[in-house]
DNA sequence: ATATATTATATCGCACACGATACAATGTTA
DNA sequence: TAACATTGTATCGTGTGCGATATAATATAT
């Protein structure tokens, strides 16, 4: 038995869990509001910046354009956003908040991060651990990324 | 604009992030061997302790037996795995190795250990640096896994 | 200007994740 | 022991992720 081979042994294993653990949590906060986690990661980069292609928000979020074009046909038909074709390209299709979509920023704002801190109250993490934890995440993030 | 719903603030997409580039990475040495990233996962469960039911199997990755006995099935039909009824409970599926899972050990470890290092020697994290990720992780696992 | 390469998006197929549900085997209780 | 609850596995439906491919629009090169 190779101890490099050990669950317990493996970072990835770890991230895994712990992504999917926390995505799991914020799920009954997203299915009040009736979207998902990445539909809502969608929402948080519209609502930082509204009327991007679907490349730029694909872009923003590490994702390929193939995951990102149907994400966003969902989001369409549920009334969130919509899309038109790029007045200078006109292959980009520009994504843009509907008023509902906007409007959920609020609702969101009041909902997630209070459910979320509670959530999380029991973790013996303290501010500076999570900003330990954010900046080595990152390096991870940018050594892997394209 | 609520910096609590910025994409940068937010723990939950660095780990989503993080989760999919580290699996990506393995990917195409897992590839080469003719596995995905969640049948690694099972191996390395089966590698530790062969002849498992499927529940101890999810419950030692924190899936569901609902996301479990789908991979097996299709780890069964390429020949990684068997299945039988269990003696003493005859509801148990009790999952061991074939020859060919118990072989594939010696060649991951041969594979995947070293690609990783080298994909990763770019990263600034030193040792304590990992550990620390990996005591993070858990504390945040732990908090939030029933 | 035209042939070629690149880019932006979309479609398809496959493998997860997971909520909801079904069903048989086992446990528990009156 | 008969009725009921619980447990272990499986099935179904929906929504991602992503490799492979297709297509139209744009950019580049000759």
């Amino acid at each position: 038995m190779h101890d490099e081979l050990k669950l317990d042994n493996q970072i990835c294993f770890r991230l895994y869990s712990a992504s999917r653990l926390i995505t799991q949590a914020y799920t009954p906060m997203l299915t009040a509001l009736g979207i998902t986690y990445p539909q809502y990661l969608v929402l948080m980069v519209l609502w930082e910046k509204d009327n991007q292609p679907v490349n730029d928000i694909a872009r923003r979020l590490l994702l390929e354009t193939n995951t990102v074009t149907p994400l966003i046909q969902r989001m369409e038909k549920q009334g969130l956003i919509t899309r038109k074709q790029g007045d200078k390209d006109k292959r980009q299709q520009i994504v843009s908040l509907t008023l509902n979509g906007k409007e959920m920023e609020e609702r969101a704002y009041q909902l997630i991060p209070p459910a979320m801190l509670g959530k999380l109250s029991a973790c013996p993490l303290q501010l500076e651990d999570y900003q330990n934890l954010a900046s080595e995440l990152d390096s991870i993030i940018n050594t892997l990324k394209k």
